[in-house]
DNA sequence: CGGTTTCGTGAAATCGCTTTCACGAAAATC
DNA sequence: GATTTTCGTGAAAGCGATTTCACGAAACCG
């Protein structure tokens, strides 16, 4: 049983409260021609005494444009456990919010072009979409085909003209080994992510980068790639230490990776950040709660989803925009 | 500007294909009243032929109901840590897509009754809601009140006769209790959360039944309330070993206070598990990345969500629906 | 077997907003 | 001053599905 909703006013009422027509109410309210002041006046002050809200299935059905934006979340088991995409969508919600633009939120796998949330994506039963972990480009750029309006959050793959939103990764790498440097580290090592992931990739060319323009010696064998796991962290730990007597630091593209990697280090007698230093990244719940306090690269979730917001907005709206990145940030605790 | 969606098939063309009325077509598409075995068929056949899906503005603005379920995230901090409501919002999401309806998100604070989500909620746009992390009742009481079909999540602190889904949090305490009795604990402490938590409380039951039912004597000042946080868990654990010199277990309400404990005791130079055994609840990214691993209650998160998701299908079909309390599940790793 | 109930069906009205179209008035043009 | 051009406006036609209503046919009744 549907609610019971109180009997709304519609157009016709505010018309004639107004003294207009229903077509110059249309207009008002979609700030569309030039309309009268005195008319504008008059429909406002109508809107507000009876406290009118647009019907937004009357709105769809007659304008073809629905108020919803898409969120789609490729369904792999990591979104059960990843605080991440509460934390994007948060802020994607609350913007869109305040534009009076209706978040939908799409869980499913996305591995094919013909499952059901391709199909409601090219349905047109959304104004626009923005995807959140995307693995593969395939379904994005049948839809950017479409003239679906299209926000991507991490950098893609491909240099196809998608807008997209990422974060600083290299940037926020950078300042990791940079504040190791400046703590007078010499033997900076890197536990990478999955390499196939673009952030891991920037990550990466941060590390490098900063390796190269602060000055440090090229040593090889100090970068490895792991897979994000915790046993990823401990084994590649374990071998960075045997390999290299001198390593004095780790860099980790992850705070699970890194927390492995304290074990392993704590593990073979020797101690965190005395002996080796330690950087996560993400500052993750695991960081705040670890103790010691895991030093780690933090990232401004909640503002990628208002920024991804903001620009599918645009895009609705028939604006050009420039994909966005924004700034890491260092959170220095105890491991480094 | 709005995608360009490839015109789609309307009633008219199925009603001609099927060499049928549009009213049929709407019958048939509706399960509604009897029509002919061979319309239905010649029908369905018209469908699937054409690829039609329904268009959701026009259904909405003819029959009322929206084909939209609202989830309702009471927007305060701790959401954005949390990866709790991305996992029921997954189960949930799941569910509502196989039934056609979609999931509308709604992140927003939700302290005043006026507030633009209730009003929004109020207004009828959407067919039902589902309400995570509640803190108070007036909204929901509100709401009720007008015939929106809702289902909260976490038991309600009134006895209202809301729908609501929730986890055993009294049975995950008390098999946790129970473990720490098998393995031979005599003196088993509890740190609570914020006790006007029913979550929190429910766990103290839990804890409470456990300790009556399998013989424990009673000592006084064993339970603690916490407040969730690691510093709780630290001092509390401090004290308890103070006053509690055979003190072998502490069951903590959460995660961060049993690692909060865990650091303390090893601080104090004793030993996890052999002096004093621990035990958290939540199961979370910490209790599966911690050293040691940290034994701890799981709930069924996704199942909530999913569960959620049937009871509010089943109430906008008008049919009764009943509370339900899904099991928790012991993990056991090496803290106990 | 006439009369009343059912039953399946299509025509048409409706949901509330948007948008096209045409028209008269005002402004701009020569 | 006559003629275009622009401008603001309302009437009315959709948008695509649902639902009421009335009607003829079949089923049931006494």
């Amino acid at each position: 049983m549907a609610a019971k909703q109180k009997s709304r006013p519609t157009y016709a009422e505010i018309a004639k409260l107004a003294g207009v027509s229903e077509a110059t109410v249309s207009r008002v309210l979609n700030g569309d021609t030039k309309v009268d002041n005195d008319r504008i006046a008059a429909v406002n002050l109508a809107v507000e005494k009876l406290g009118y809200k647009k019907h937004r299935a009357a709105s769809a059905l007659a304008s073809g444009r629905t108020g919803l934006i898409a969120v789609v979340i490729d369904d792999d088991l990591s979104v059960f456990q990843d605080p991440f995409w509460g934390a994007i969508t948060n802020g994607i919600s609350r913007v869109l919010m305040e534009h009076e633009m209706q978040t939908l939120l799409l869980v499913a796998p996305l591995e094919k072009l013909d499952s059901p949330v391709a199909q409601y994506l090219q349905r047109g039963e959304v104004d626009g979409a923005i995807f959140l972990q995307l693995h593969k480009d395939s379904l994005i750029k049948l839809l950017a085909k479409q003239n679906l309006p299209l926000v991507v959050n991490g950098t893609p793959h491909t240099s196809n003209p998608f807008s997209y939103v990422d974060s600083d990764n290299a940037g926020g790498a950078f300042a990791a080994v940079r504040h190791l440097v400046e703590k007078g580290r010499k033997t900076i090592a890197m536990i990478t992510g999955d390499l196939d992931n673009t952030a891991a990739e920037q990550r990466l060319d941060g590390y490098l980068a900063a390796c190269q323009d602060l000055g440090l010696p090229k040593v090889k064998g100090l970068v490895v790639e792991g897979d994000w796991s915790r046993e990823a962290g401990i084994q590649h730990a374990q071998k960075l230490m045997q390999k290299h007597p001198d390593l004095d630091a780790i860099f980790c593209s992850n705070d699970v990776m890194a927390l492995g990697a304290i074990a392993a280090i704590l593990e073979a007698g020797k101690s965190v950040p005395e002996d080796i230093a330690v950087i996560g990244f993400d500052d993750s719940y695991l960081a705040q709660n670890s103790h010691p306090g895991l030093t780690s690269v933090r990232q401004d979730i909640v503002g990628l989803g208002m920024e991804a917001a903001n620009m599918i907005l645009a895009l609705v709206h028939g604006d050009e925009v420039h994909s966005e990145i924004l700034p890491c940030e260092l959170v220095i605790r105890e491991t480094a």
